[in-house]
DNA sequence: CTGAAAGCGCTTACAG
DNA sequence: CTGAAAGCGCTTACAG
């Protein structure tokens, strides 16, 4: 079928414009213009240089392309690399994934970035040296006021608030967490629950903070008490902790918002264990939505942070950022609850 | 302390070789010959314009160092957009990070290619368009047939051993699968347990295959008779179910060895749900030394698959190929065991 | 609408 | 050991 094509093939050497042009008898200049979708060309010019890139397999070079563009055409996404949890999150996974996914489909490529914890300085300077057109950076843990002042010479997008105030402000895709939290626990309300308990994430994260915040929104909109709270750090076993925890001096609660399905999938091992049913005696639900979500036993009513969208959603904003577009400082992502059998 | 430096830090433009020529007082030149280290220079000229780099806070631009030096700088990590769970397993996660952690130490750039689905020739004309100088290939799941091709334009190594025979055969840097399986086995028999059954992972999959080879062996070894087995799919839930049948028809096991620490999970979920003793009446190891099976109750004795290293052997051995070094077709690391409780 | 020319920021023979 | 010059593969005013 493309028998013609063997002798591409088989010489290595990569097709430059100046061999699209010759084969499509034009300049080197209308060859470039009908690659990148000028106007400025005669139908006959696009048809003969299309034809000549289909059969070369030509693809632009992009260092090339890059230097006179003085685009980079290349986005990083920062990741400290003291976070070895980072990684273990399926969260974290997920958001690379829809970045990545999404980056895939632009002119645009991902590039991973570890942010050296011996010489930080390394990585600001790549970032800032030209290199790379605009920056991603998802961290919990690095004080977002460095990154902050990055914001000066280069678009940032981040993929968490800030805790403290930054300046300048700069911009951030993330889910509602305090929504997350109140729909969580709003289900939890409807089911006729009344003494409802919650398992915080690490209160000195922005997501720890606000889940626990839309726990307690949704129990006061329902005139309900805050029942008890127990902080855990996102992981199974601090759920299973805290759960101890709750059930410990016998303060009697009825149902359980976790603010991560992990700790959830914890804190249901130890029901397990007392012989509590689950949702009979005690009802739970989540955030996340994830493999814990799904293979909890009984599996989790969980919110659904809508985690490969918001990774598309940060390399699009980031885009946007680049193109000189003026994009609104907060791009906060719907989230919905998933029911399953835990209430 | 770097007053100065507010000026080149106001100015947003970055700086040039020529800028840094300039401030030293060589010719361009010498300046790229001090800054890619040639042994042609005069110690004066090293130190100028190491000095003048180091104020400017010069950093090359690679755009135009990979258009002169016919190297992108870059290598791929190929990921197949079907892969989905590609993301959910914390295993590939640690992959990319470990691979992403050594690129970041070393000139190259780690860009995250995405397979697209619908155009997968999109994938292979950016590989094999010069923009990249080396692939890194994980892939379960895609025809490793279709990258071994790959390999004639392009270096590539693959994250796993090839099913079928591929033409080329091909680069590989891969735990000892079937190594792995032996291991966690023979704990099984040190503990004096005689009739071990496995859960498999998908007999589809090399790591599947593999790590039930190195149970057989390790059981044959040991001279006892191969237990039953049941296939899973490396989820909790699929550990679950091989389980139950494994205990359905009242099959007297006293050993589980269950080929990925997340079906040891499940499995161990409905060992409890049974009130089966684990690990006095059933023990249990398995592969892979993750979250899963940290969080396992009991913790799971398991093998520690190395992963992050292999991720950075994998950047590794593709630089030694781009070098055009000669390379061993397989690198094997080697895997060891972890004790914990559930033996 | 098209082509010749300049130039993006580097590296590297080449001559000195 | 050093500098002037050419050239990597593109894009884009500029003149026609």
């Amino acid at each position: 079928m493309r028998r013609h094509t063997i002798d591409t093939e088989t010489d290595s050497t990569v097709p430059t414009l100046i061999a699209v042009a010759a084969l499509a008898g034009v300049s080197k200049s209308t060859a470039s213009r009908v690659i990148n979708g000028s106007s400025q060309v005669t139908p006959e010019a696009v048809a003969s240089v299309t034809a000549a890139v289909e059969q070369l397999h030509y693809v632009p070079n992009r260092a090339a392309r890059s230097l006179v563009r003085r685009r980079a055409q290349t986005i990083a996404m920062v990741i400290p690399q003291r976070t070895a949890e980072f990684f273990a999150d399926p969260y974290f996974a997920e958001v690379i994934q829809g970045a990545a996914m999404y980056a895939s489909s632009t002119d645009y490529t991902l590039t991973l970035l570890i942010e050296s914890d011996v010489d930080p300085d390394k990585t600001r300077r790549f970032l800032t040296g030209g290199n790379v057109d605009g920056a991603l950076v998802l961290s919990h843990h690095t004080s977002m006021q460095a990154y902050a002042k990055l914001s000066a010479s280069l678009p940032v997008v981040f993929g968490v608030r800030a805790l403290e105030e930054t300046t300048p402000p700069g911009h951030v895709v993330d889910v509602d967490n305090v929504e997350a939290g109140a729909l969580a626990t709003r289900r939890l309300v409807e089911a006729g629950r009344t003494r409802i308990a919650t398992i915080t994430g690490p209160l000195g994260t922005a997501a720890g903070i606000d889940r626990r915040a839309g726990w307690r929104r949704a129990l006061l909109e329902a005139g309900l008490e805050p029942g008890p709270e127990e902080e855990g750090d996102f992981t199974p076993t601090s759920g299973a902790r805290a759960m101890e925890r709750l059930l410990a001096d016998g303060r009697q609660v009825d149902a359980v918002f976790a603010a991560s399905a992990q700790m959830a999938t914890g804190a249901l091992g130890v029901l397990r264990d007392r012989g509590i049913p689950v949702p009979t005696r005690i009802a739970m639900t989540s955030v996340d939505n994830n493999v814990f979500a799904v293979d909890a036993y009984p599996a989790l009513t969980t919110v659904d942070l809508r985690t490969a969208e918001k990774g598309a959603l940060l390399v699009q904003t980031l885009h946007r950022l680049i193109a000189g577009e003026d994009v609104p400082e907060m791009t906060t992502i719907p989230c919905e609850l998933v029911g399953r059998a835990s209430v």
